[in-house]
DNA sequence: CGGAAGATTGAGAGTTCTCAATGCCTGTGG
DNA sequence: CCACAGGCATTGAGAACTCTCAATCTTCCG
């Protein structure tokens, strides 16, 4: 299995042979996470940035009442914590969804990565991806409804998994429960539930265990209007 | 009148005079807008980013039905568009909600800012506050009803306008229409106006025209167990 | 003074939630 | 190999929150 993170890269950016030799050395100090663990905890102080190699975590806030959301699906390639990591302390918390394997990349490290040009540019893109992502949460909350807004976050994570080599055409795992599903989409998971029968009824969709086949992706993406440009995909400038 | 960045980062890190008069001196390019113009359009491509110097605006985004999401409100200090301007295509607007006066900041000039050291960090510190608030957002559109949700948004700008000395003690002034309030709040202008004469009739806040009174912060913030350690405030380290 | 934008209030409708019961699947232990 | 427990999915019904539509009122400004 390649460094995930090196493919993610270079479809940002063109890299030089050292550049790739680079990225491809960060990952000396690898842990693994298994399922409902927590891989970092709200008030921590790191030095370190978390990178994900493997599995699906979540970035996740609990409110005082219990109510928990989830504000970000981190994928293999993503870091978990660019900025916060290096400077404060995390407000939030981020939980594996599956087993997980993170390498922990030291400030120093993630430093050498930014003195490369190519490889800091691309790590901007992702960045600035990372924030169109939360732009686009955030819109997806506020602006649609339940069958409209699960729609969307299926197709970013169809997109997203296809970017990074985790979809087999329109088949895609998601490790997640309704419950789950539910506290990253603001719904109830009797809800999501009902929503999914929906999509499925309508021939959109079909969801059986953490399988999910995309049926009929042009009426999926008309449903919600997914625009995927806020993921840059095949977007090296 | 200081320029509000340099108030902002000072807060953030240790400037040395050279590093205070460089942040200074970035605002040579200085455009007015007017309520209700858009200061940077969707899909507009831009060789400089904007800085805040006065007034107050808003990033939304438009859906295709016609309703508006506003993600972020930005005040004096704050950037626009760090990465964006720099990297990629806008993929929502920012328009002003009053008079406003808005500095274009050269790329060149923004990498004169991180070459000094100190200046950098502030400016990422700045960048993870940004990033907090949009997860504050998130987490307060999907974790929270109409009532919290609202006084949520009002101690945040309550604290925000403290930082940068807009507030008048419990006092400030709030130039968005109740229409406007929903948008940010995804909410109906005629429900936020339910919630205003709640909040009010609850003897927390009174809102007048623009100008907001906070008459019982400690009751406000525990309505929405506010807590405001995503913003960093005083947290120079 | 008139017009327009914004604020306020009422009433009925729609979406989503809560509570609760039932069914399904998987892994474990006998 | 089967029974059982536990987690998850599914479905129903009534409640809660928020929306839509519509009317009225207020304020601002030319």
């Amino acid at each position: 299995m390649s460094n995930p993170l090196l493919r993610k890269l270079e479809a940002l950016a063109d890299l030089s042979t050292e550049d790739r030799q680079l990225v491809d050395s960060i990952c000396t100090d690898v842990h693994d996470f298994h399922a409902r663990q927590d891989i970092i905890r709200e008030k921590e102080r790191l030095d370190h940035v978390h990178l994900m190699l493997s599995g699906w975590a979540s970035r996740y806030q609990i409110m005082a009442h219990g109510k928990k959301q989830i504000t970000a699906i981190l994928l293999p390639g993503d870091f978990c914590d660019t900025l916060i990591a290096l400077l404060g302390e995390m407000d939030h918390s981020i939980g594996a969804n599956m087993t997980c394997r993170v390498a922990f990349v030291s400030k120093d490290t993630m430093l050498a990565l930014f003195d490369r040009p190519a490889i800091a540019r691309a790590l901007w893109w992702a960045s600035l991806v990372d924030e169109g992502i939360m732009r686009a949460w955030l819109v997806n909350l506020g602006a649609r409804d339940g069958l409209p807004r699960t729609a969307h976050l299926l197709c970013e994570l169809h997109a997203r998994l296809t970017a990074i080599g985790m979809a087999d055409g329109d088949f895609f795992t998601v490790p997640l429960t309704q419950e789950q599903l539910g506290q990253a989409l603001s719904l109830t998971a009797v809800h999501v539930n009902r929503i999914l029968r929906q999509l499925r009824d309508r021939g959109m969709v079909r969801f059986e265990r953490n399988r999910v086949s995309i049926v009929n992706e042009i009426a999926l993406r008309a449903l919600c209007n997914y625009n995927p440009s806020y993921l840059h995909l095949n977007d090296k400038r």
